[in-house]
DNA sequence: GCAAGGTC
């Protein structure tokens, strides 16, 4: 009995091939650089000892295309909704790899990641093995569950396979047919358009995409609204008092008013004391909590924020401490650790190091906590996390320094225990209003200690106070405020604002606002410390372009149909409704909102043409 | 030349 395995990318076919040959396998090169087939032989429960091959994919390997007569220029980009669609090999070589390779084999077992995109690769995989093997049929295919690389955990995925799942397929073809016939459709129309208009140039392009948009919506909403905002005046008591020669501030109960008047009235009938009373002194403890482990997601928002990187850069260095195996697989949406996990060993091959081994040292001598459990779990890939120690100093790239760093920080800190401190807090009432200052003290740091990049500090301790005290009123004032305007886009809020909507995943989130910066649609801009993300007059033409056509309950700029696409995508997974039905839906939408957006193309360049002219 | 999703 022979068995070809093939797994979604070459690390995991490496991995799995020595988990399940124990060490003893052979290894022979493929076309691609990247895949390498390992033969060895696995004693599967139901077939005895069997000869297995194990190979790779690097990701997808076909991609959707039109016949030539529906290339660029050769049709009204309004046909792309109906055209043919054909299955176009990006990667010959790949596939042609499986094909051979399953010429003498039995069975095909897929071991790709387990998300919808894993299914869908894993269906790939079965067509190019079927064409080298046409004996191999889809209801045969062994489908492997795993969703991490710890040995227990891969040999009893390898001994209980599953079926591939076709909800899930269907979902990503729906997907991908979807994404394609639009965003062709409507990057040909705003290409050809602005480009006669002489809105952009001859070589550029003028993409839709149906994450694009959505993104470049988000940095132009909030645009507008900085731009637009006008500030309101407003007023609010407030209070100091002196005790033990020290300033205490209390802040109004209330919290403020845009009516002048009535604040007036309520300070008027405070100045009728000289003094306040301490009505409450409330001491508790509080504490910080522990980071969750870390995801993609995160990873690119604390990166951009702490690190100033752009969420491409920081996910570039993660992936090359991954290749170089100092991390686990960086792309994953998962906050948790398998149960199994051996953390003590993630500890151990840390102490070494001079700035946190003793604090790795530390858990391992005094014990450590079990990392909180986050609600999102991609049945794929753990939470990012260290794999082995490499000595910062002999990484040369200055990002993967500090993403390195960042990534064992974050792992020790999830292991450690919550920061422990006492917040008390005073009550004072002055008249009929009542006012409060807090102070806190923080009593335990734990994993604020490895976990640098967080601040919880001991504020300004208040002065010895008693329930009932009555005490002087040193100060109270009615003051004005006025509020300000939000501040523009910055990335971590981009991405949080993307990951929050659903548009784009984690692999994908920083290559969507790298497009649109390529494209032109944004600008990144550096004021003081933090950079700001604020549309250009084409981004902003576009996405106003786009509101002012008159479509029916929809915006082309807004996260809705994205997500509406998601929520139908899910019920095709969950088998509540056929691919069919949800892509002659989406379909239908799309191809309205194009109808409209052609009859209005004239105008939209107009107003590109007008918001340009402004901003020159 | 166009999308978004994998991965290198």
């Amino acid at each position: 009995m022979k068995i070809l395995c093939v797994a979604e990318k070459p690390s995991i076919a490496k991995e799995v091939s020595k988990i399940l040959s124990g060490g003893r396998f052979t290894t022979r090169n493929s076309k691609n650089k990247y895949i390498k087939n390992y033969d060895f032989k696995f004693n599967f429960p139901n077939f005895g000892t069997c000869d297995v091959t194990m190979t790779s994919v690097v990701g997808h390997m076909t991609n959707l295309d039109f016949p030539p007569s529906f290339q660029w220029g050769k049709c009204v980009p309004g046909r792309l909704f109906d055209a043919d669609i054909i299955e176009k090999i990006t990667k010959p070589e790949v596939f042609e790899n499986i094909a051979k390779e399953a010429k003498n084999s039995h069975k095909l077992m897929i071991w790709t990641d387990c998300d919808r995109e894993g299914e869908f690769i894993g269906f790939e995989i079965f067509k190019a093995a079927s064409k080298g093997n046409c004996s191999i049929q889809v209801a045969d295919i062994w489908r492997s569950r795993f969703s991490h690389l710890e040995r227990n955990h891969i040999l009893s995925a390898a001994s209980n396979p599953i079926q591939l799942d076709m909800n899930a397929i269907n979902a990503v073809a729906c997907r991908m047919e979807v994404d394609f016939r639009v965003g062709t459709s409507f990057t040909r129309l705003l290409t050809d358009n602005l480009r006669q208009n002489r809105i952009i140039e001859k070589g550029e392009l003028a993409s839709y995409g149906t994450c694009q948009f959505p993104t470049l919506g988000f940095v132009v909403d909030r645009y507008k609204r900085v731009k637009n905002f006008i500030p309101e005046k407003f007023w609010y008591i407030s209070v100091e008092i002196r005790k033990q020669n020290q300033k205490t501030n209390f802040t109004w109960t209330k919290g403020r008013y845009f009516d002048r008047l009535y604040v007036a009235l309520l300070y008027q009938e405070c100045l009728n004391h000289d003094e306040g009373i301490i009505t409450k002194i409330e001491s508790k403890g509080t504490t910080n909590w522990r980071p969750l482990p870390l995801t993609t997601v995160e990873l690119q928002k604390d990166c951009s924020r702490i690190f100033k990187m752009s969420a491409k850069r920081a996910l570039d260095a993660a992936e090359k401490l991954y290749n170089k195996g100092f991390i686990s697989y960086p792309r994953t949406e998962t906050d948790k650790f398998p149960d199994s996990m051996d953390l003590r060993a993630v500890f151990e091959k840390q102490t070494g190091d001079v700035r946190w081994g003793p604090y790795a040292a530390k858990l391992l001598a005094e014990g450590h906590e079990r990392p909180r459990n986050g609600s999102h779990d991609d049945k794929a890939h753990p939470a990012i996390h260290p794999v082995n120690y490499v000595q910062i100093d002999s990484l040369t790239a200055i990002d993967e320094k500090k993403v390195y760093e960042y990534v064992v920080r974050r792992f020790l800190a999830c292991c450690s225990k919550d920061a422990v401190g006492s917040q008390t807090s005073a009550t004072l009432q002055w008249g009929s209003e009542t006012f409060t200052a807090t102070g806190l003290v923080v009593l335990e740091r734990n994993y604020l200690d490895v976990y640098i990049y967080k601040k919880w500090e001991s504020t300004k301790q208040l002065p010895l106070l008693s329930e009932g005290e009555r005490i002087k009123i040193w100060s109270g004032m009615m003051t004005e405020g006025k509020t300000s305007p939000p501040n523009h886009m910055t990335e971590p809020e981009l991405i949080a604002l993307m990951d929050a909507n659903g548009i784009g995943t984690d692999a994908t989130i920083a290559e969507h606002i790298e497009k649109i910066a390529n494209r032109g649609y944004i600008a990144k801009q550096k004021r003081g410390n933090t950079e700001f993300i604020v549309p250009s007059p084409l981004g902003m033409g576009l996405i106003e372009g786009f509101e002012q056509m008159d479509f029916e309950n929809i915006s082309l700029s807004k996260p809705f149909l994205r997500k509406l696409l998601e929520n139908s995508l899910q019920q095709i997974v969950d088998g509540q409704r056929s691919k069919d039905d949800v892509l002659s839906e989406v379909k239908q939408i799309y191809r309205q909102a194009y109808g409209i957006s052609s009859q209005n193309i004239t105008s939209l360049a107009q107003i590109c043409r007008t918001i340009m002219a402004e901003n020159q």
